[in-house]
DNA sequence: CTAAAAATAGCACGATCGTTCGTTTATTTA
DNA sequence: TAAATAAACGAACGATCGTGCTATTTTTAG
């Protein structure tokens, strides 16, 4: 990796921190080079454009959320364990204590949704990746069992979409603290619906599903 | 109303429509005034401070969304029926024409929740009000009888705010028009959670609850 | 070790930001 | 209608914004 990519990795590692707290918008070269120490031309000089800068934070932003919640879960086995690893890592992710400002994506969705452009669509994009995830998760739960084999995967993602942005609405905005938790037992209480009465499934396989 | 109130509610109602699209810090005292044909310097003479016009945005904005969604409910006889009609309302509030950018409060509670300061107080109060409403709605329900008794009201408020935020961003940044009949489908579902077998109904009142 | 290349700094620009101030126009009151 | 008050304007300010240049330093390659 040479000396370019090296800084511009330590930039982007500020600009997501910063951007979590004053949102994309809100970042500016200037503030982000004095925080760097770094002059505003050289920062500048590896983004081209505000608007590159911003896509770059996005990215970055995006990538780091995989690496956090997506990827670790996969070594869960499928079903199940996966899709409920992959939500409480999720939740893990709005209050990181190296994101002062809460979840920079969520942040990012709510400045954007109405301005066209390319980081509108890298945002969608990466947000429909997550809902595609979560419902494909809900869908092996589905085949593994776990769920009852009508259960609507896409409208359980919807929702569970709406917990976490109920958690991050509490959590941030009123200092809420039982948000996690309220979340959490949404989300228990949600997939139990799932497994309803007309779940096909043995004791013993439900029994291992819900513990 | 003296001219000056008036000009001043004519550039609010702007200010909320703008601030709707690029938020409340996007918000400009250049941009506003231009758009209004006013001068910069005599709409800044109405608030004193670009804060002062931003706290008045967001109350003007929670003013309209009782007027708007809140109000109106209380129309409905107590219980489920203004339970559903809050909820409906709220997700109606969503996607207005005279807002192009979707809910203004929401894009702020997202803006400021990490920003201490007036306008956070203002908003988390607002949020806290409407928490509340929905949870005192909940409680009614219960009391009418189309709730089960032992129904957790606030977790209830809770996921229902979630169910309104994922509807606010699939609508907005995905332009998934089917969010707000998923959002509908989540609260009957929910709904239907509470009145399930502990539900302590005749037949009669729990058929008038559901239709 | 030296030359080419990449990375960073310094400086200046036009634009726009919020804000102040004195003046002018419009409205209300007597 | 005349005086008093309120509202809106116009110009200017210092600051900061993003961005374009040219130098200077640092890193890499031969």
């Amino acid at each position: 990796m040479g000396k370019g990519e090296q800084t511009r990795a330590l930039i982007l590692g500020e600009a997501v921190a910063l951007a979590s707290q004053v949102g994309i918008e809100g970042l500016t070269i200037g503030v982000l080079a004095e925080r760097l120490k770094l002059s505003k031309s050289g920062l500048f000089a590896h983004f081209g454009s505000r608007e590159g800068l911003q896509l770059a934070v996005v990215e970055a932003a995006q990538e780091d959320f995989v690496a956090r919640a997506i990827k670790p879960a996969l070594t869960e086995p499928r079903g199940l364990p996966r899709l409920r690893r992959l939500f409480e890592l999720w939740l893990a992710n709005l209050d990181l204590p190296e994101r002062p400002g809460g979840c920079p994506l969520l942040a990012a969705a709510v400045e954007f949704d109405d301005q066209p452009g390319p980081i509108r669509d890298r945002l969608a994009a990466g947000h429909r990746h997550l809902l595609a995830t979560l419902a494909r998760a809900s869908a092996q739960a589905v085949e593994c069992g776990h769920l009852a084999a009508d259960s609507d995967t896409e409208q359980l993602a919807f929702e569970l979409f709406g917990l976490v942005l109920a958690a991050h609405h509490h959590l941030r905005l009123l200092g809420d603290t039982t948000a996690l938790e309220r979340a959490r037992r949404g989300f228990a209480e949600r997939i139990e619906r799932c497994q309803g009465p007309a779940a096909s499934l043995g004791p013993a396989d439900a029994a291992g599903a819900i513990a």
